[in-house]
RNA sequence: UGGGGAGUAGUCUAGUGGUAGGACACAUGACUCUGGAUCAUGGCGCGGGGGUUCGAGUCCUCCCUCCCCAGCCA
């Protein structure tokens, strides 16, 4: 389960000696996705970050949808995001809000700010709005209408709200400070003209907020103790006070974080959104997706999910976490819990020439060597059985194990076997083997105590069943995807080979009633779970992640 | 060049003035009916220079590098 050592992290640390300053004080934080997008990985530390301050500290963490604006949203990204929360293993009780229930008190809060003197209606063009602003090392500009009468404001804000102007051709604005070194202050827009539909609202409204008027008021209204966010609201954080102070509401304190990075993969909503547009992927849950429904559809427990948000911790400074950590935590979290089962990808005919021809024979098998409780099953042997192409070699190079001429193996869980013919045709290529085994190696032991260096895994030609697996590898071929050579883009280190499908596996009979979502141990190949596409005809199955394989750095070494 | 952040092995992360620790990766070995798992061992790591101190990753100072900000995106 997940680790339950306190954690250390900079936010806690924070949040502690907060505790130890009022012992009453109650911590509440919210996730608050933006329904345009499925949740990845990165989601993933933040809910774990969030839900999981909440249940550390005996508070509570909302859930709430900051839905400011109907051109990206959509209530199938809604239906996910709370899927894909749930599945993680996460609760917000009844505490399941919008941004958009606030559009009505937030329209209050503006019209006080109005009045205040604290905003206006600007009548400048998108494209004035920002030669205005000015630029990173000059100051910007006052607009011609930042000092309209508050009557006026009040007047026209009303009309922008009644649908009297088209999309664009006027703005509420703050009014701060059009000089101020950080850009956020210069008089950023509250509302937009926008006359679209909206996934909740429906056509109540034609004027929507800004991401930076609503964040932190909602916050606000919740109650919200804690707004953990990552680095790059770092400097909006001015911008968000000074709102709140003009209010004079409740102050939630902002904490920000390093977002996560993985290596061979993008996390960025608008790059993934593109790969399911233009069909690189399949889906939003394309196994090869950093989503955590594609993560879900690949085999990867909620568990390990959580236990690596929480191995990767929470800090300030910008990281990159290794995709090789991400399958350690899923080997470690699949050795214990998979069933052990044989099953062969590239198949290659063995005929056992002694064995008798019409003999068959049931071998006993350990289900899971981690797990004793999960018990035994029987696996039939006979005398024409499949291996691994993979494990045959018919000259060998010193390092190589495994079955090649003259060379005696173990066959798991059931007998020693030597090569004695290599069967090939005129091309050259290799058809089939033919073999002698020892009945006397029955189980797996010889009784004189002679060893072999290698076991294979194995199926019985005339009992296994025919499977389609599908292999997954890295989505890109770079560590960093986004660095790219000249004018090419990110896609174009997607990896030609980040999915291979092999349709004729043969796998052993005990597979014949597996279900989607079931997860298994091919011994020697990877840990597979069961697709949904699974049908009675065809069961699909796809590779979570391959076991570490020694014999391959042997062999690309050599 | 303005503002805001950040620098501890290849990667992530502890460390809060007293021998720089853990995980992944890598390498070597042991063991093994999965070349899996497990166990053991290993390594020119505190961005750099000054300073304070008996003692600095930690405090001061100067410098360097990297990230973010000029959406009516979030």
């Amino acid at each position: 389960m997940d680790d339950i050592k306190e954690k250390t992290d900079f936010i806690r640390d924070i949040i502690r000696q907060d505790l130890q300053e009022d012992h009453g004080k109650k911590i509440h934080t919210r996730f608050p996705p933006e329904p345009n997008g499925y949740l990845h990985i990165g989601h993933a530390k933040s809910i774990c970050l969030n839900f999981g301050l909440a249940q550390d500290f005996n508070g509570k963490c909302n859930l709430r949808f900051d839905d400011t604006n109907p051109t990206k949203e959509e209530s199938e990204y809604v239906d996910s995001i709370k899927t894909d929360i749930c599945w993680l293993g996460f609760d917000w009780g009844q505490r399941e809000y919008y941004a958009s229930d606030y559009f009505e008190k937030l329209y209050e809060f503006a019209v006080l700010l109005i009045k205040k003197g604290k905003a206006y209606v600007c009548d400048l063009s998108a494209e004035e709005i920002r030669q205005y602003r000015g630029t990173l090392t000059t100051p910007g500009k006052e607009s011609p209408f930042r000092n309209r009468s508050a009557e006026e404001n009040l007047r026209l804000f009303k009309e922008m709200r009644d649908g009297k102007y088209p999309d664009g051709s006027k703005v509420l604005r703050a009014k701060i400070d059009m000089s101020s070194p950080n850009i956020n202050m210069r008089d950023p827009v509250m509302y937009r003209i926008l006359n679209k539909s909206h996934h909740r609202t429906g056509n109540k409204w034609c004027i929507y907020p800004t991401y930076d008027w609503t964040h932190g008021q909602s916050d606000s209204i919740e109650n919200i103790t804690y707004s953990i966010c990552t680095l790059e609201f770092e400097d909006h954080r001015p911008l968000y006070d000074w709102f709140i102070e003009q209010l004079g509401i409740h102050h939630p304190r902002q904490i920000e974080f390093a977002r996560l990075n993985l290596t061979y993969t993008v996390m960025s909503k608008r790059m993934l959104l593109e790969l399911v547009e233009k069909n690189y992927v399949s889906s939003w849950d394309d196994p090869r997706m950093p989503t955590i429904s594609g993560m879900r559809r690949r085999g990867y427990s909620p568990e390990a999910i959580r236990n690596f948000c929480s191995q990767i911790g929470v800090a300030k400074a910008d990281s990159t976490v290794d995709m090789a950590f991400l399958e350690h935590i899923i080997r470690e979290d699949l050795n214990k819990k998979a069933m052990r089962v044989m099953g062969v990808l590239n198949p290659l005919k063995i005929i056992i020439d002694n064995y008798p021809e019409d003999q068959e024979e049931e071998l006993t098998a350990i289900n899971n060597p981690e797990d004793p409780d999960a018990g035994t099953r029987k696996i039939p042997f006979s005398k024409i059985i499949y291996i691994e192409k993979d494990d045959f070699m018919e000259n060998p190079p010193s390092k190589f194990f495994r079955l090649s001429p003259g060379r005696e193996v173990r066959l798991r869980y059931a007998y020693f076997i030597k090569c004695i013919d290599i069967i090939k045709d005129k091309d050259g290529t290799i058809l089939e083997l033919h073999c002698t085994y020892d009945p006397s190696t029955k189980g797996g032991d010889a009784p004189d105590g002679r060893k072999v260096k290698a076991t294979l895994h194995w199926v019985s030609a005339g009992h296994c069943i025919q499977a389609e697996a599908r292999l997954y590898d890295k989505l890109f071929i770079k560590e960093n995807p986004l660095k790219t050579d000249g004018d090419c883009n990110f896609k174009d280190n997607l990896n030609p080979d980040s999915l291979r499908i092999i349709d004729s596996c043969k796998i052993e009979p005990s597979l014949s009633s597996a279900k989607p979502g079931n997860i298994y141990q091919f011994e020697r190949l990877g840990y597979f779970c069961v697709d949904p596409d699974t049908t009675n005809d065809k069961i699909v199955f796809n590779r979570t992640a391959t076991l570490k394989d020694e014999w391959a750095k042997i062999k690309t070494s050599i």
